[in-house]
DNA sequence: CTTAATTAAGGGTATATGCGCGTATATGTG
DNA sequence: CACATATACGCGCATATACCCTTAATTAAG
């Protein structure tokens, strides 16, 4: 017997999870490309729609995405006038991400195509197992991989 | 009662296997950085180490990745002499990629660090959900999301 | 109040991602 | 064989991703 199972490439957890991520951006992309709309930049003018006015920081941590990615990605949408940059009321230092009358309309565009794409998926892959996906994939995100003790 | 319960934003499957992507991504992107290679290279070498020369088209369909995106991805590995990319024996449009010595090396330092990765990943978040995950995950990925038929 | 430490964000660099369009080669058909 | 079709790949374009280092502003220490 061997005294340890070496682990197997084809059982890379990340592989696994980039590989299902490509898949199904690439799904709902189709349903966002219509109105001019990526999926990441979808779910920045979705949080903001829903939460408010948010620093750069503070959406970066709720998207699960790099400060500095964020920064960038929003860019082509102030660019299109979807949202505004204004700098902070109290703290000069950081900017505020402001919905703009534009941006509303487009999210709402968008809702319709994300809407649709996300019933396609839930009837495809099961509503079921749809939901233990998201139930998971929740858990991974929120699992401190680090080891370190979060302060 | 709502006649019909709206999609929730929350509940997108498309940005839960994104965030989850990310995060895990980073985690083992640390783990092959002191060797100078990010999980997607990893993942390239791996496969060519395991399935032999292919082709562009042939390993992006593994890869479950767009033709044109690998055929980016392999500009570094060529660069740094980690593949070779020839011509088709029998197409001459085709290129197929193979390993090479310096390749190897590589990728046996990336499989002690990904394997580090993998164990610690497991530990963190369960070996049973784990493999709840991966098995979840794979489902995704063969899942015909469009409803076109496959030819 | 002055200085040190912390925090918010930008810029440089490099890779990752995929669409649309174009080119070269291969294959099927008459 | 000539021609139509199909296939393998590259390039331009635009966005996505995250590292490092830097700057500006805030907050804490003295």
């Amino acid at each position: 017997m061997s005294e340890e199972s070496h682990p197997k490439a084809e059982d890379c957890n990340c592989l696994a999870v980039r590989q299902a991520a490509r898949h199904v951006t690439q799904f709902y992309d189709q349903f966002l490309a219509p109105i001019g709309l990526r999926m990441t930049q979808f779910s920045v003018l979705s949080r903001i729609k829903k939460r408010g006015p948010m620093t750069i920081n503070a959406l970066a941590a709720e998207l699960v995405m790099d400060r500095t990615t964020l920064g960038r990605n929003v860019l082509p949408l102030e660019r299109e006038k979807l949202i505004a940059i204004l700098p902070g009321k109290t703290d000069r230092r950081s900017k505020e991400l402001h919905l703009t009358e534009l941006g509303r309309e487009r999210y709402e565009a968008g809702a319709k195509r994300w809407a649709a794409a996300q019933r396609q998926f839930d009837v495809a892959f099961g509503d079921r197992r749809a939901s233990e996906l998201r139930a998971i994939l929740r858990a991974v995100t929120k699992t401190n991989l680090s080891g370190k003790a979060a302060n």
